[in-house]
DNA sequence: CTGAAAGCGCTTACAG
DNA sequence: CTGAAAGCGCTTACAG
């Protein structure tokens, strides 16, 4: 069966030409239908296999999506992006697209070397998936290829984003807490590392506005250095009543943290995280956490990027998914 | 810059033909050092980018690998594949190749439905990773597209595996233990799940045998039910001194149960993993595992299937790589 | 309803 | 060292 059937083998069983054959099997008008069923069955039958690059030199349409990565957010431990590639390779399939996965290395982002499936034409758009530098996406964005970003915007207008809710989804949280009676609680994370980590701050921090809760400059924890790698959390002196973690890997390192202060969660200080990964169900207790909903972000994306080659006219801009709230234990009334 | 520059362009730009810049562009013989240089430096300024697709059509090759991973191997807490695809798709275009995930849903799977890439023609081989049906892989061996399995093997001997050294690494393992003084060593897996399981299991075996330790029934342990999904573990009613768990999850779910037991590791008794996954380190104590070495694993499948695309006489095998030991705290030494 | 012709952008084999 | 011709497999626009 290593077979290389074109449509032509098929026309000349049939003796008729292979323009017919190429109408029959895109459904496309101006065949009988009875020739069309005996056309389709015999390329069955035959082994027949469509030819993409042939329809790719026709059209200049590869038919594939490149999705973008860099490397330090595919670490061992953190697989959240490789999971949402995974949602994007799903969705894209059910378009008729493939999705090419392109791992940025530090070297590369830092030269400014775009992704050879870009030089090789192997890809119509680009997917990129969480933040790269200003440099890196100024490079990519003057290609003028199709370009959508996820997980990550900067205020570069013209551009396409798809993010999650962080805003909001951390404004329910905070409201959460705070319906629960907690007044004195603490964020953890550093607010200049990503725009997500700030949109979840400032969500944490309208939920206090609107409850007249003043915001402490103690109760913002630092989580990380610049370079975003995690460092020790210092709890405050007097501990809060509440702590809203910027994601659930660091409310479960906070947890750890606490209990061997001898703190218990949520006995004496509730917890709350973000995104509703491995952490949030590995921490003991579970966590209440706000859940990214990758699947719905994933095909947003892919949605913007597919109407971004068909038609040069799109407008562009943000589009937020709304996350989901998770309850779990790690969150006590204090009513 | 969103350009359609062809070789053509150069080409009449500098006033010589196509097959002329063809030959630049590819650093072919038959041009001069000079010319080649002005070509390339002229491409290079007009925003030239190669189209693959007509040198698919030319040669029949894409250049794209397709990636097959079912479904159940890429949850949300299992992320071993996901990573693995990752080396994969890294390799790959180290060859000048693509990578294109292909996710195999259960319906697909039981019903023999082969990738959409396949029917079009969009790769020129696939990497398999991990165990499926045997239906479904002979419905695959079938088409006679280069084949290469990873991570998992059967009895076909005409087909090319390329998997971790699970039976030697669990034997060094197995004696590292006995060389710490155990002998009461328990082994906990289901040994008809999986081929891997499987031949870790016998790697245990033959280190008791060569030390003339008997094989006890009530010292294999199992882990999970036909369909794969773990049970409860079951502790032996006399305690070994040892564990070999399968893999690292089940070891860390091992410790789980036993400290709910009151039984400490390493004090009260050892434990071991394998594959130096998450959980190796989220355990408490860190856990002695053996580090598959998924890197190595990818090169040499990305050679092999590399290997098959371009040449058809191939030798079929298995190729074994080698793990590597990774000690941590969860090993006791009771000599 | 059916098909001959042209063309997508490259490469290979051959001629000069 | 350089280039004209043919061909890879399809689709589109047009003619019948």
């Amino acid at each position: 069966m290593q077979n290389n059937i074109t449509m032509r083998d098929i026309a000349s069983k049939l003796g008729v030409s292979s323009v017919t054959v190429s109408k029959a099997l895109g459904d496309k008008e101006g065949v009988s239908e009875e020739l069309k069923q005996k056309i389709k069955e015999l390329a069955q039958e035959m082994g027949y296999r469509y030819n993409t690059a042939a329809r790719t030199m026709k059209e200049g349409f590869s038919y594939n999506i490149g999705v973008v990565i860099a490397d330090r957010y595919a670490s061992r431990t953190q697989s959240f992006y490789l999971q949402f590639y995974q949602f994007l390779a799903t969705t894209l399939e059910e378009e008729q697209y493939s999705g090419i996965l392109h791992m940025l290395s530090e070297e590369d982002e830092e030269q400014l070397v775009l992704p050879r499936i870009y030089h090789d034409r192997k890809v119509d758009g680009f997917i990129i998936l969480g933040q790269l530098s200003n440099a890196y996406i100024e490079a990519f964005a003057n290609t003028e290829i199709p370009l959508v970003f996820l997980d990550f915007y900067t205020d570069q207008t013209e551009l396409d984003y798809v993010i999650t809710d962080n805003f909001y989804g951390m404004y329910e949280m905070t409201n959460y807490l705070i319906s629960c009676g907690h007044r004195d609680i603490a964020f953890v994370g550093n607010v200049h590392s990503t725009s997500s980590i700030q949109d979840r701050f400032l969500g944490y921090y309208k939920s206090l506005l609107e409850h007249r809760i003043p915001l402490r400059e103690e109760y913002i924890m630092n989580d990380r250095d610049k370079k975003g790698k995690f460092i020790d959390i210092a709890i405050p002196d007097k501990l809060p009543t509440a702590f809203v973690c910027n994601c659930d890997q660091v409310a479960y390192m906070l947890i750890n943290t606490l209990r061997k202060q001898g703190i218990q969660v949520p006995e004496d200080c509730s917890v709350v995280g973000f995104d509703n990964d491995i952490y949030a169900t590995l921490a003991e207790p579970g966590l209440t956490t706000v859940e990214v909903d990758r699947k719905e972000m994933a095909k947003a994306a892919v949605n913007k990027i597919v109407n971004k080659i068909r038609s040069t006219a799109t407008s562009s801009g943000r589009v937020l998914v709304r996350g989901k709230m998770i309850y779990r234990q790690s969150v006590k009334s204090i009513l």
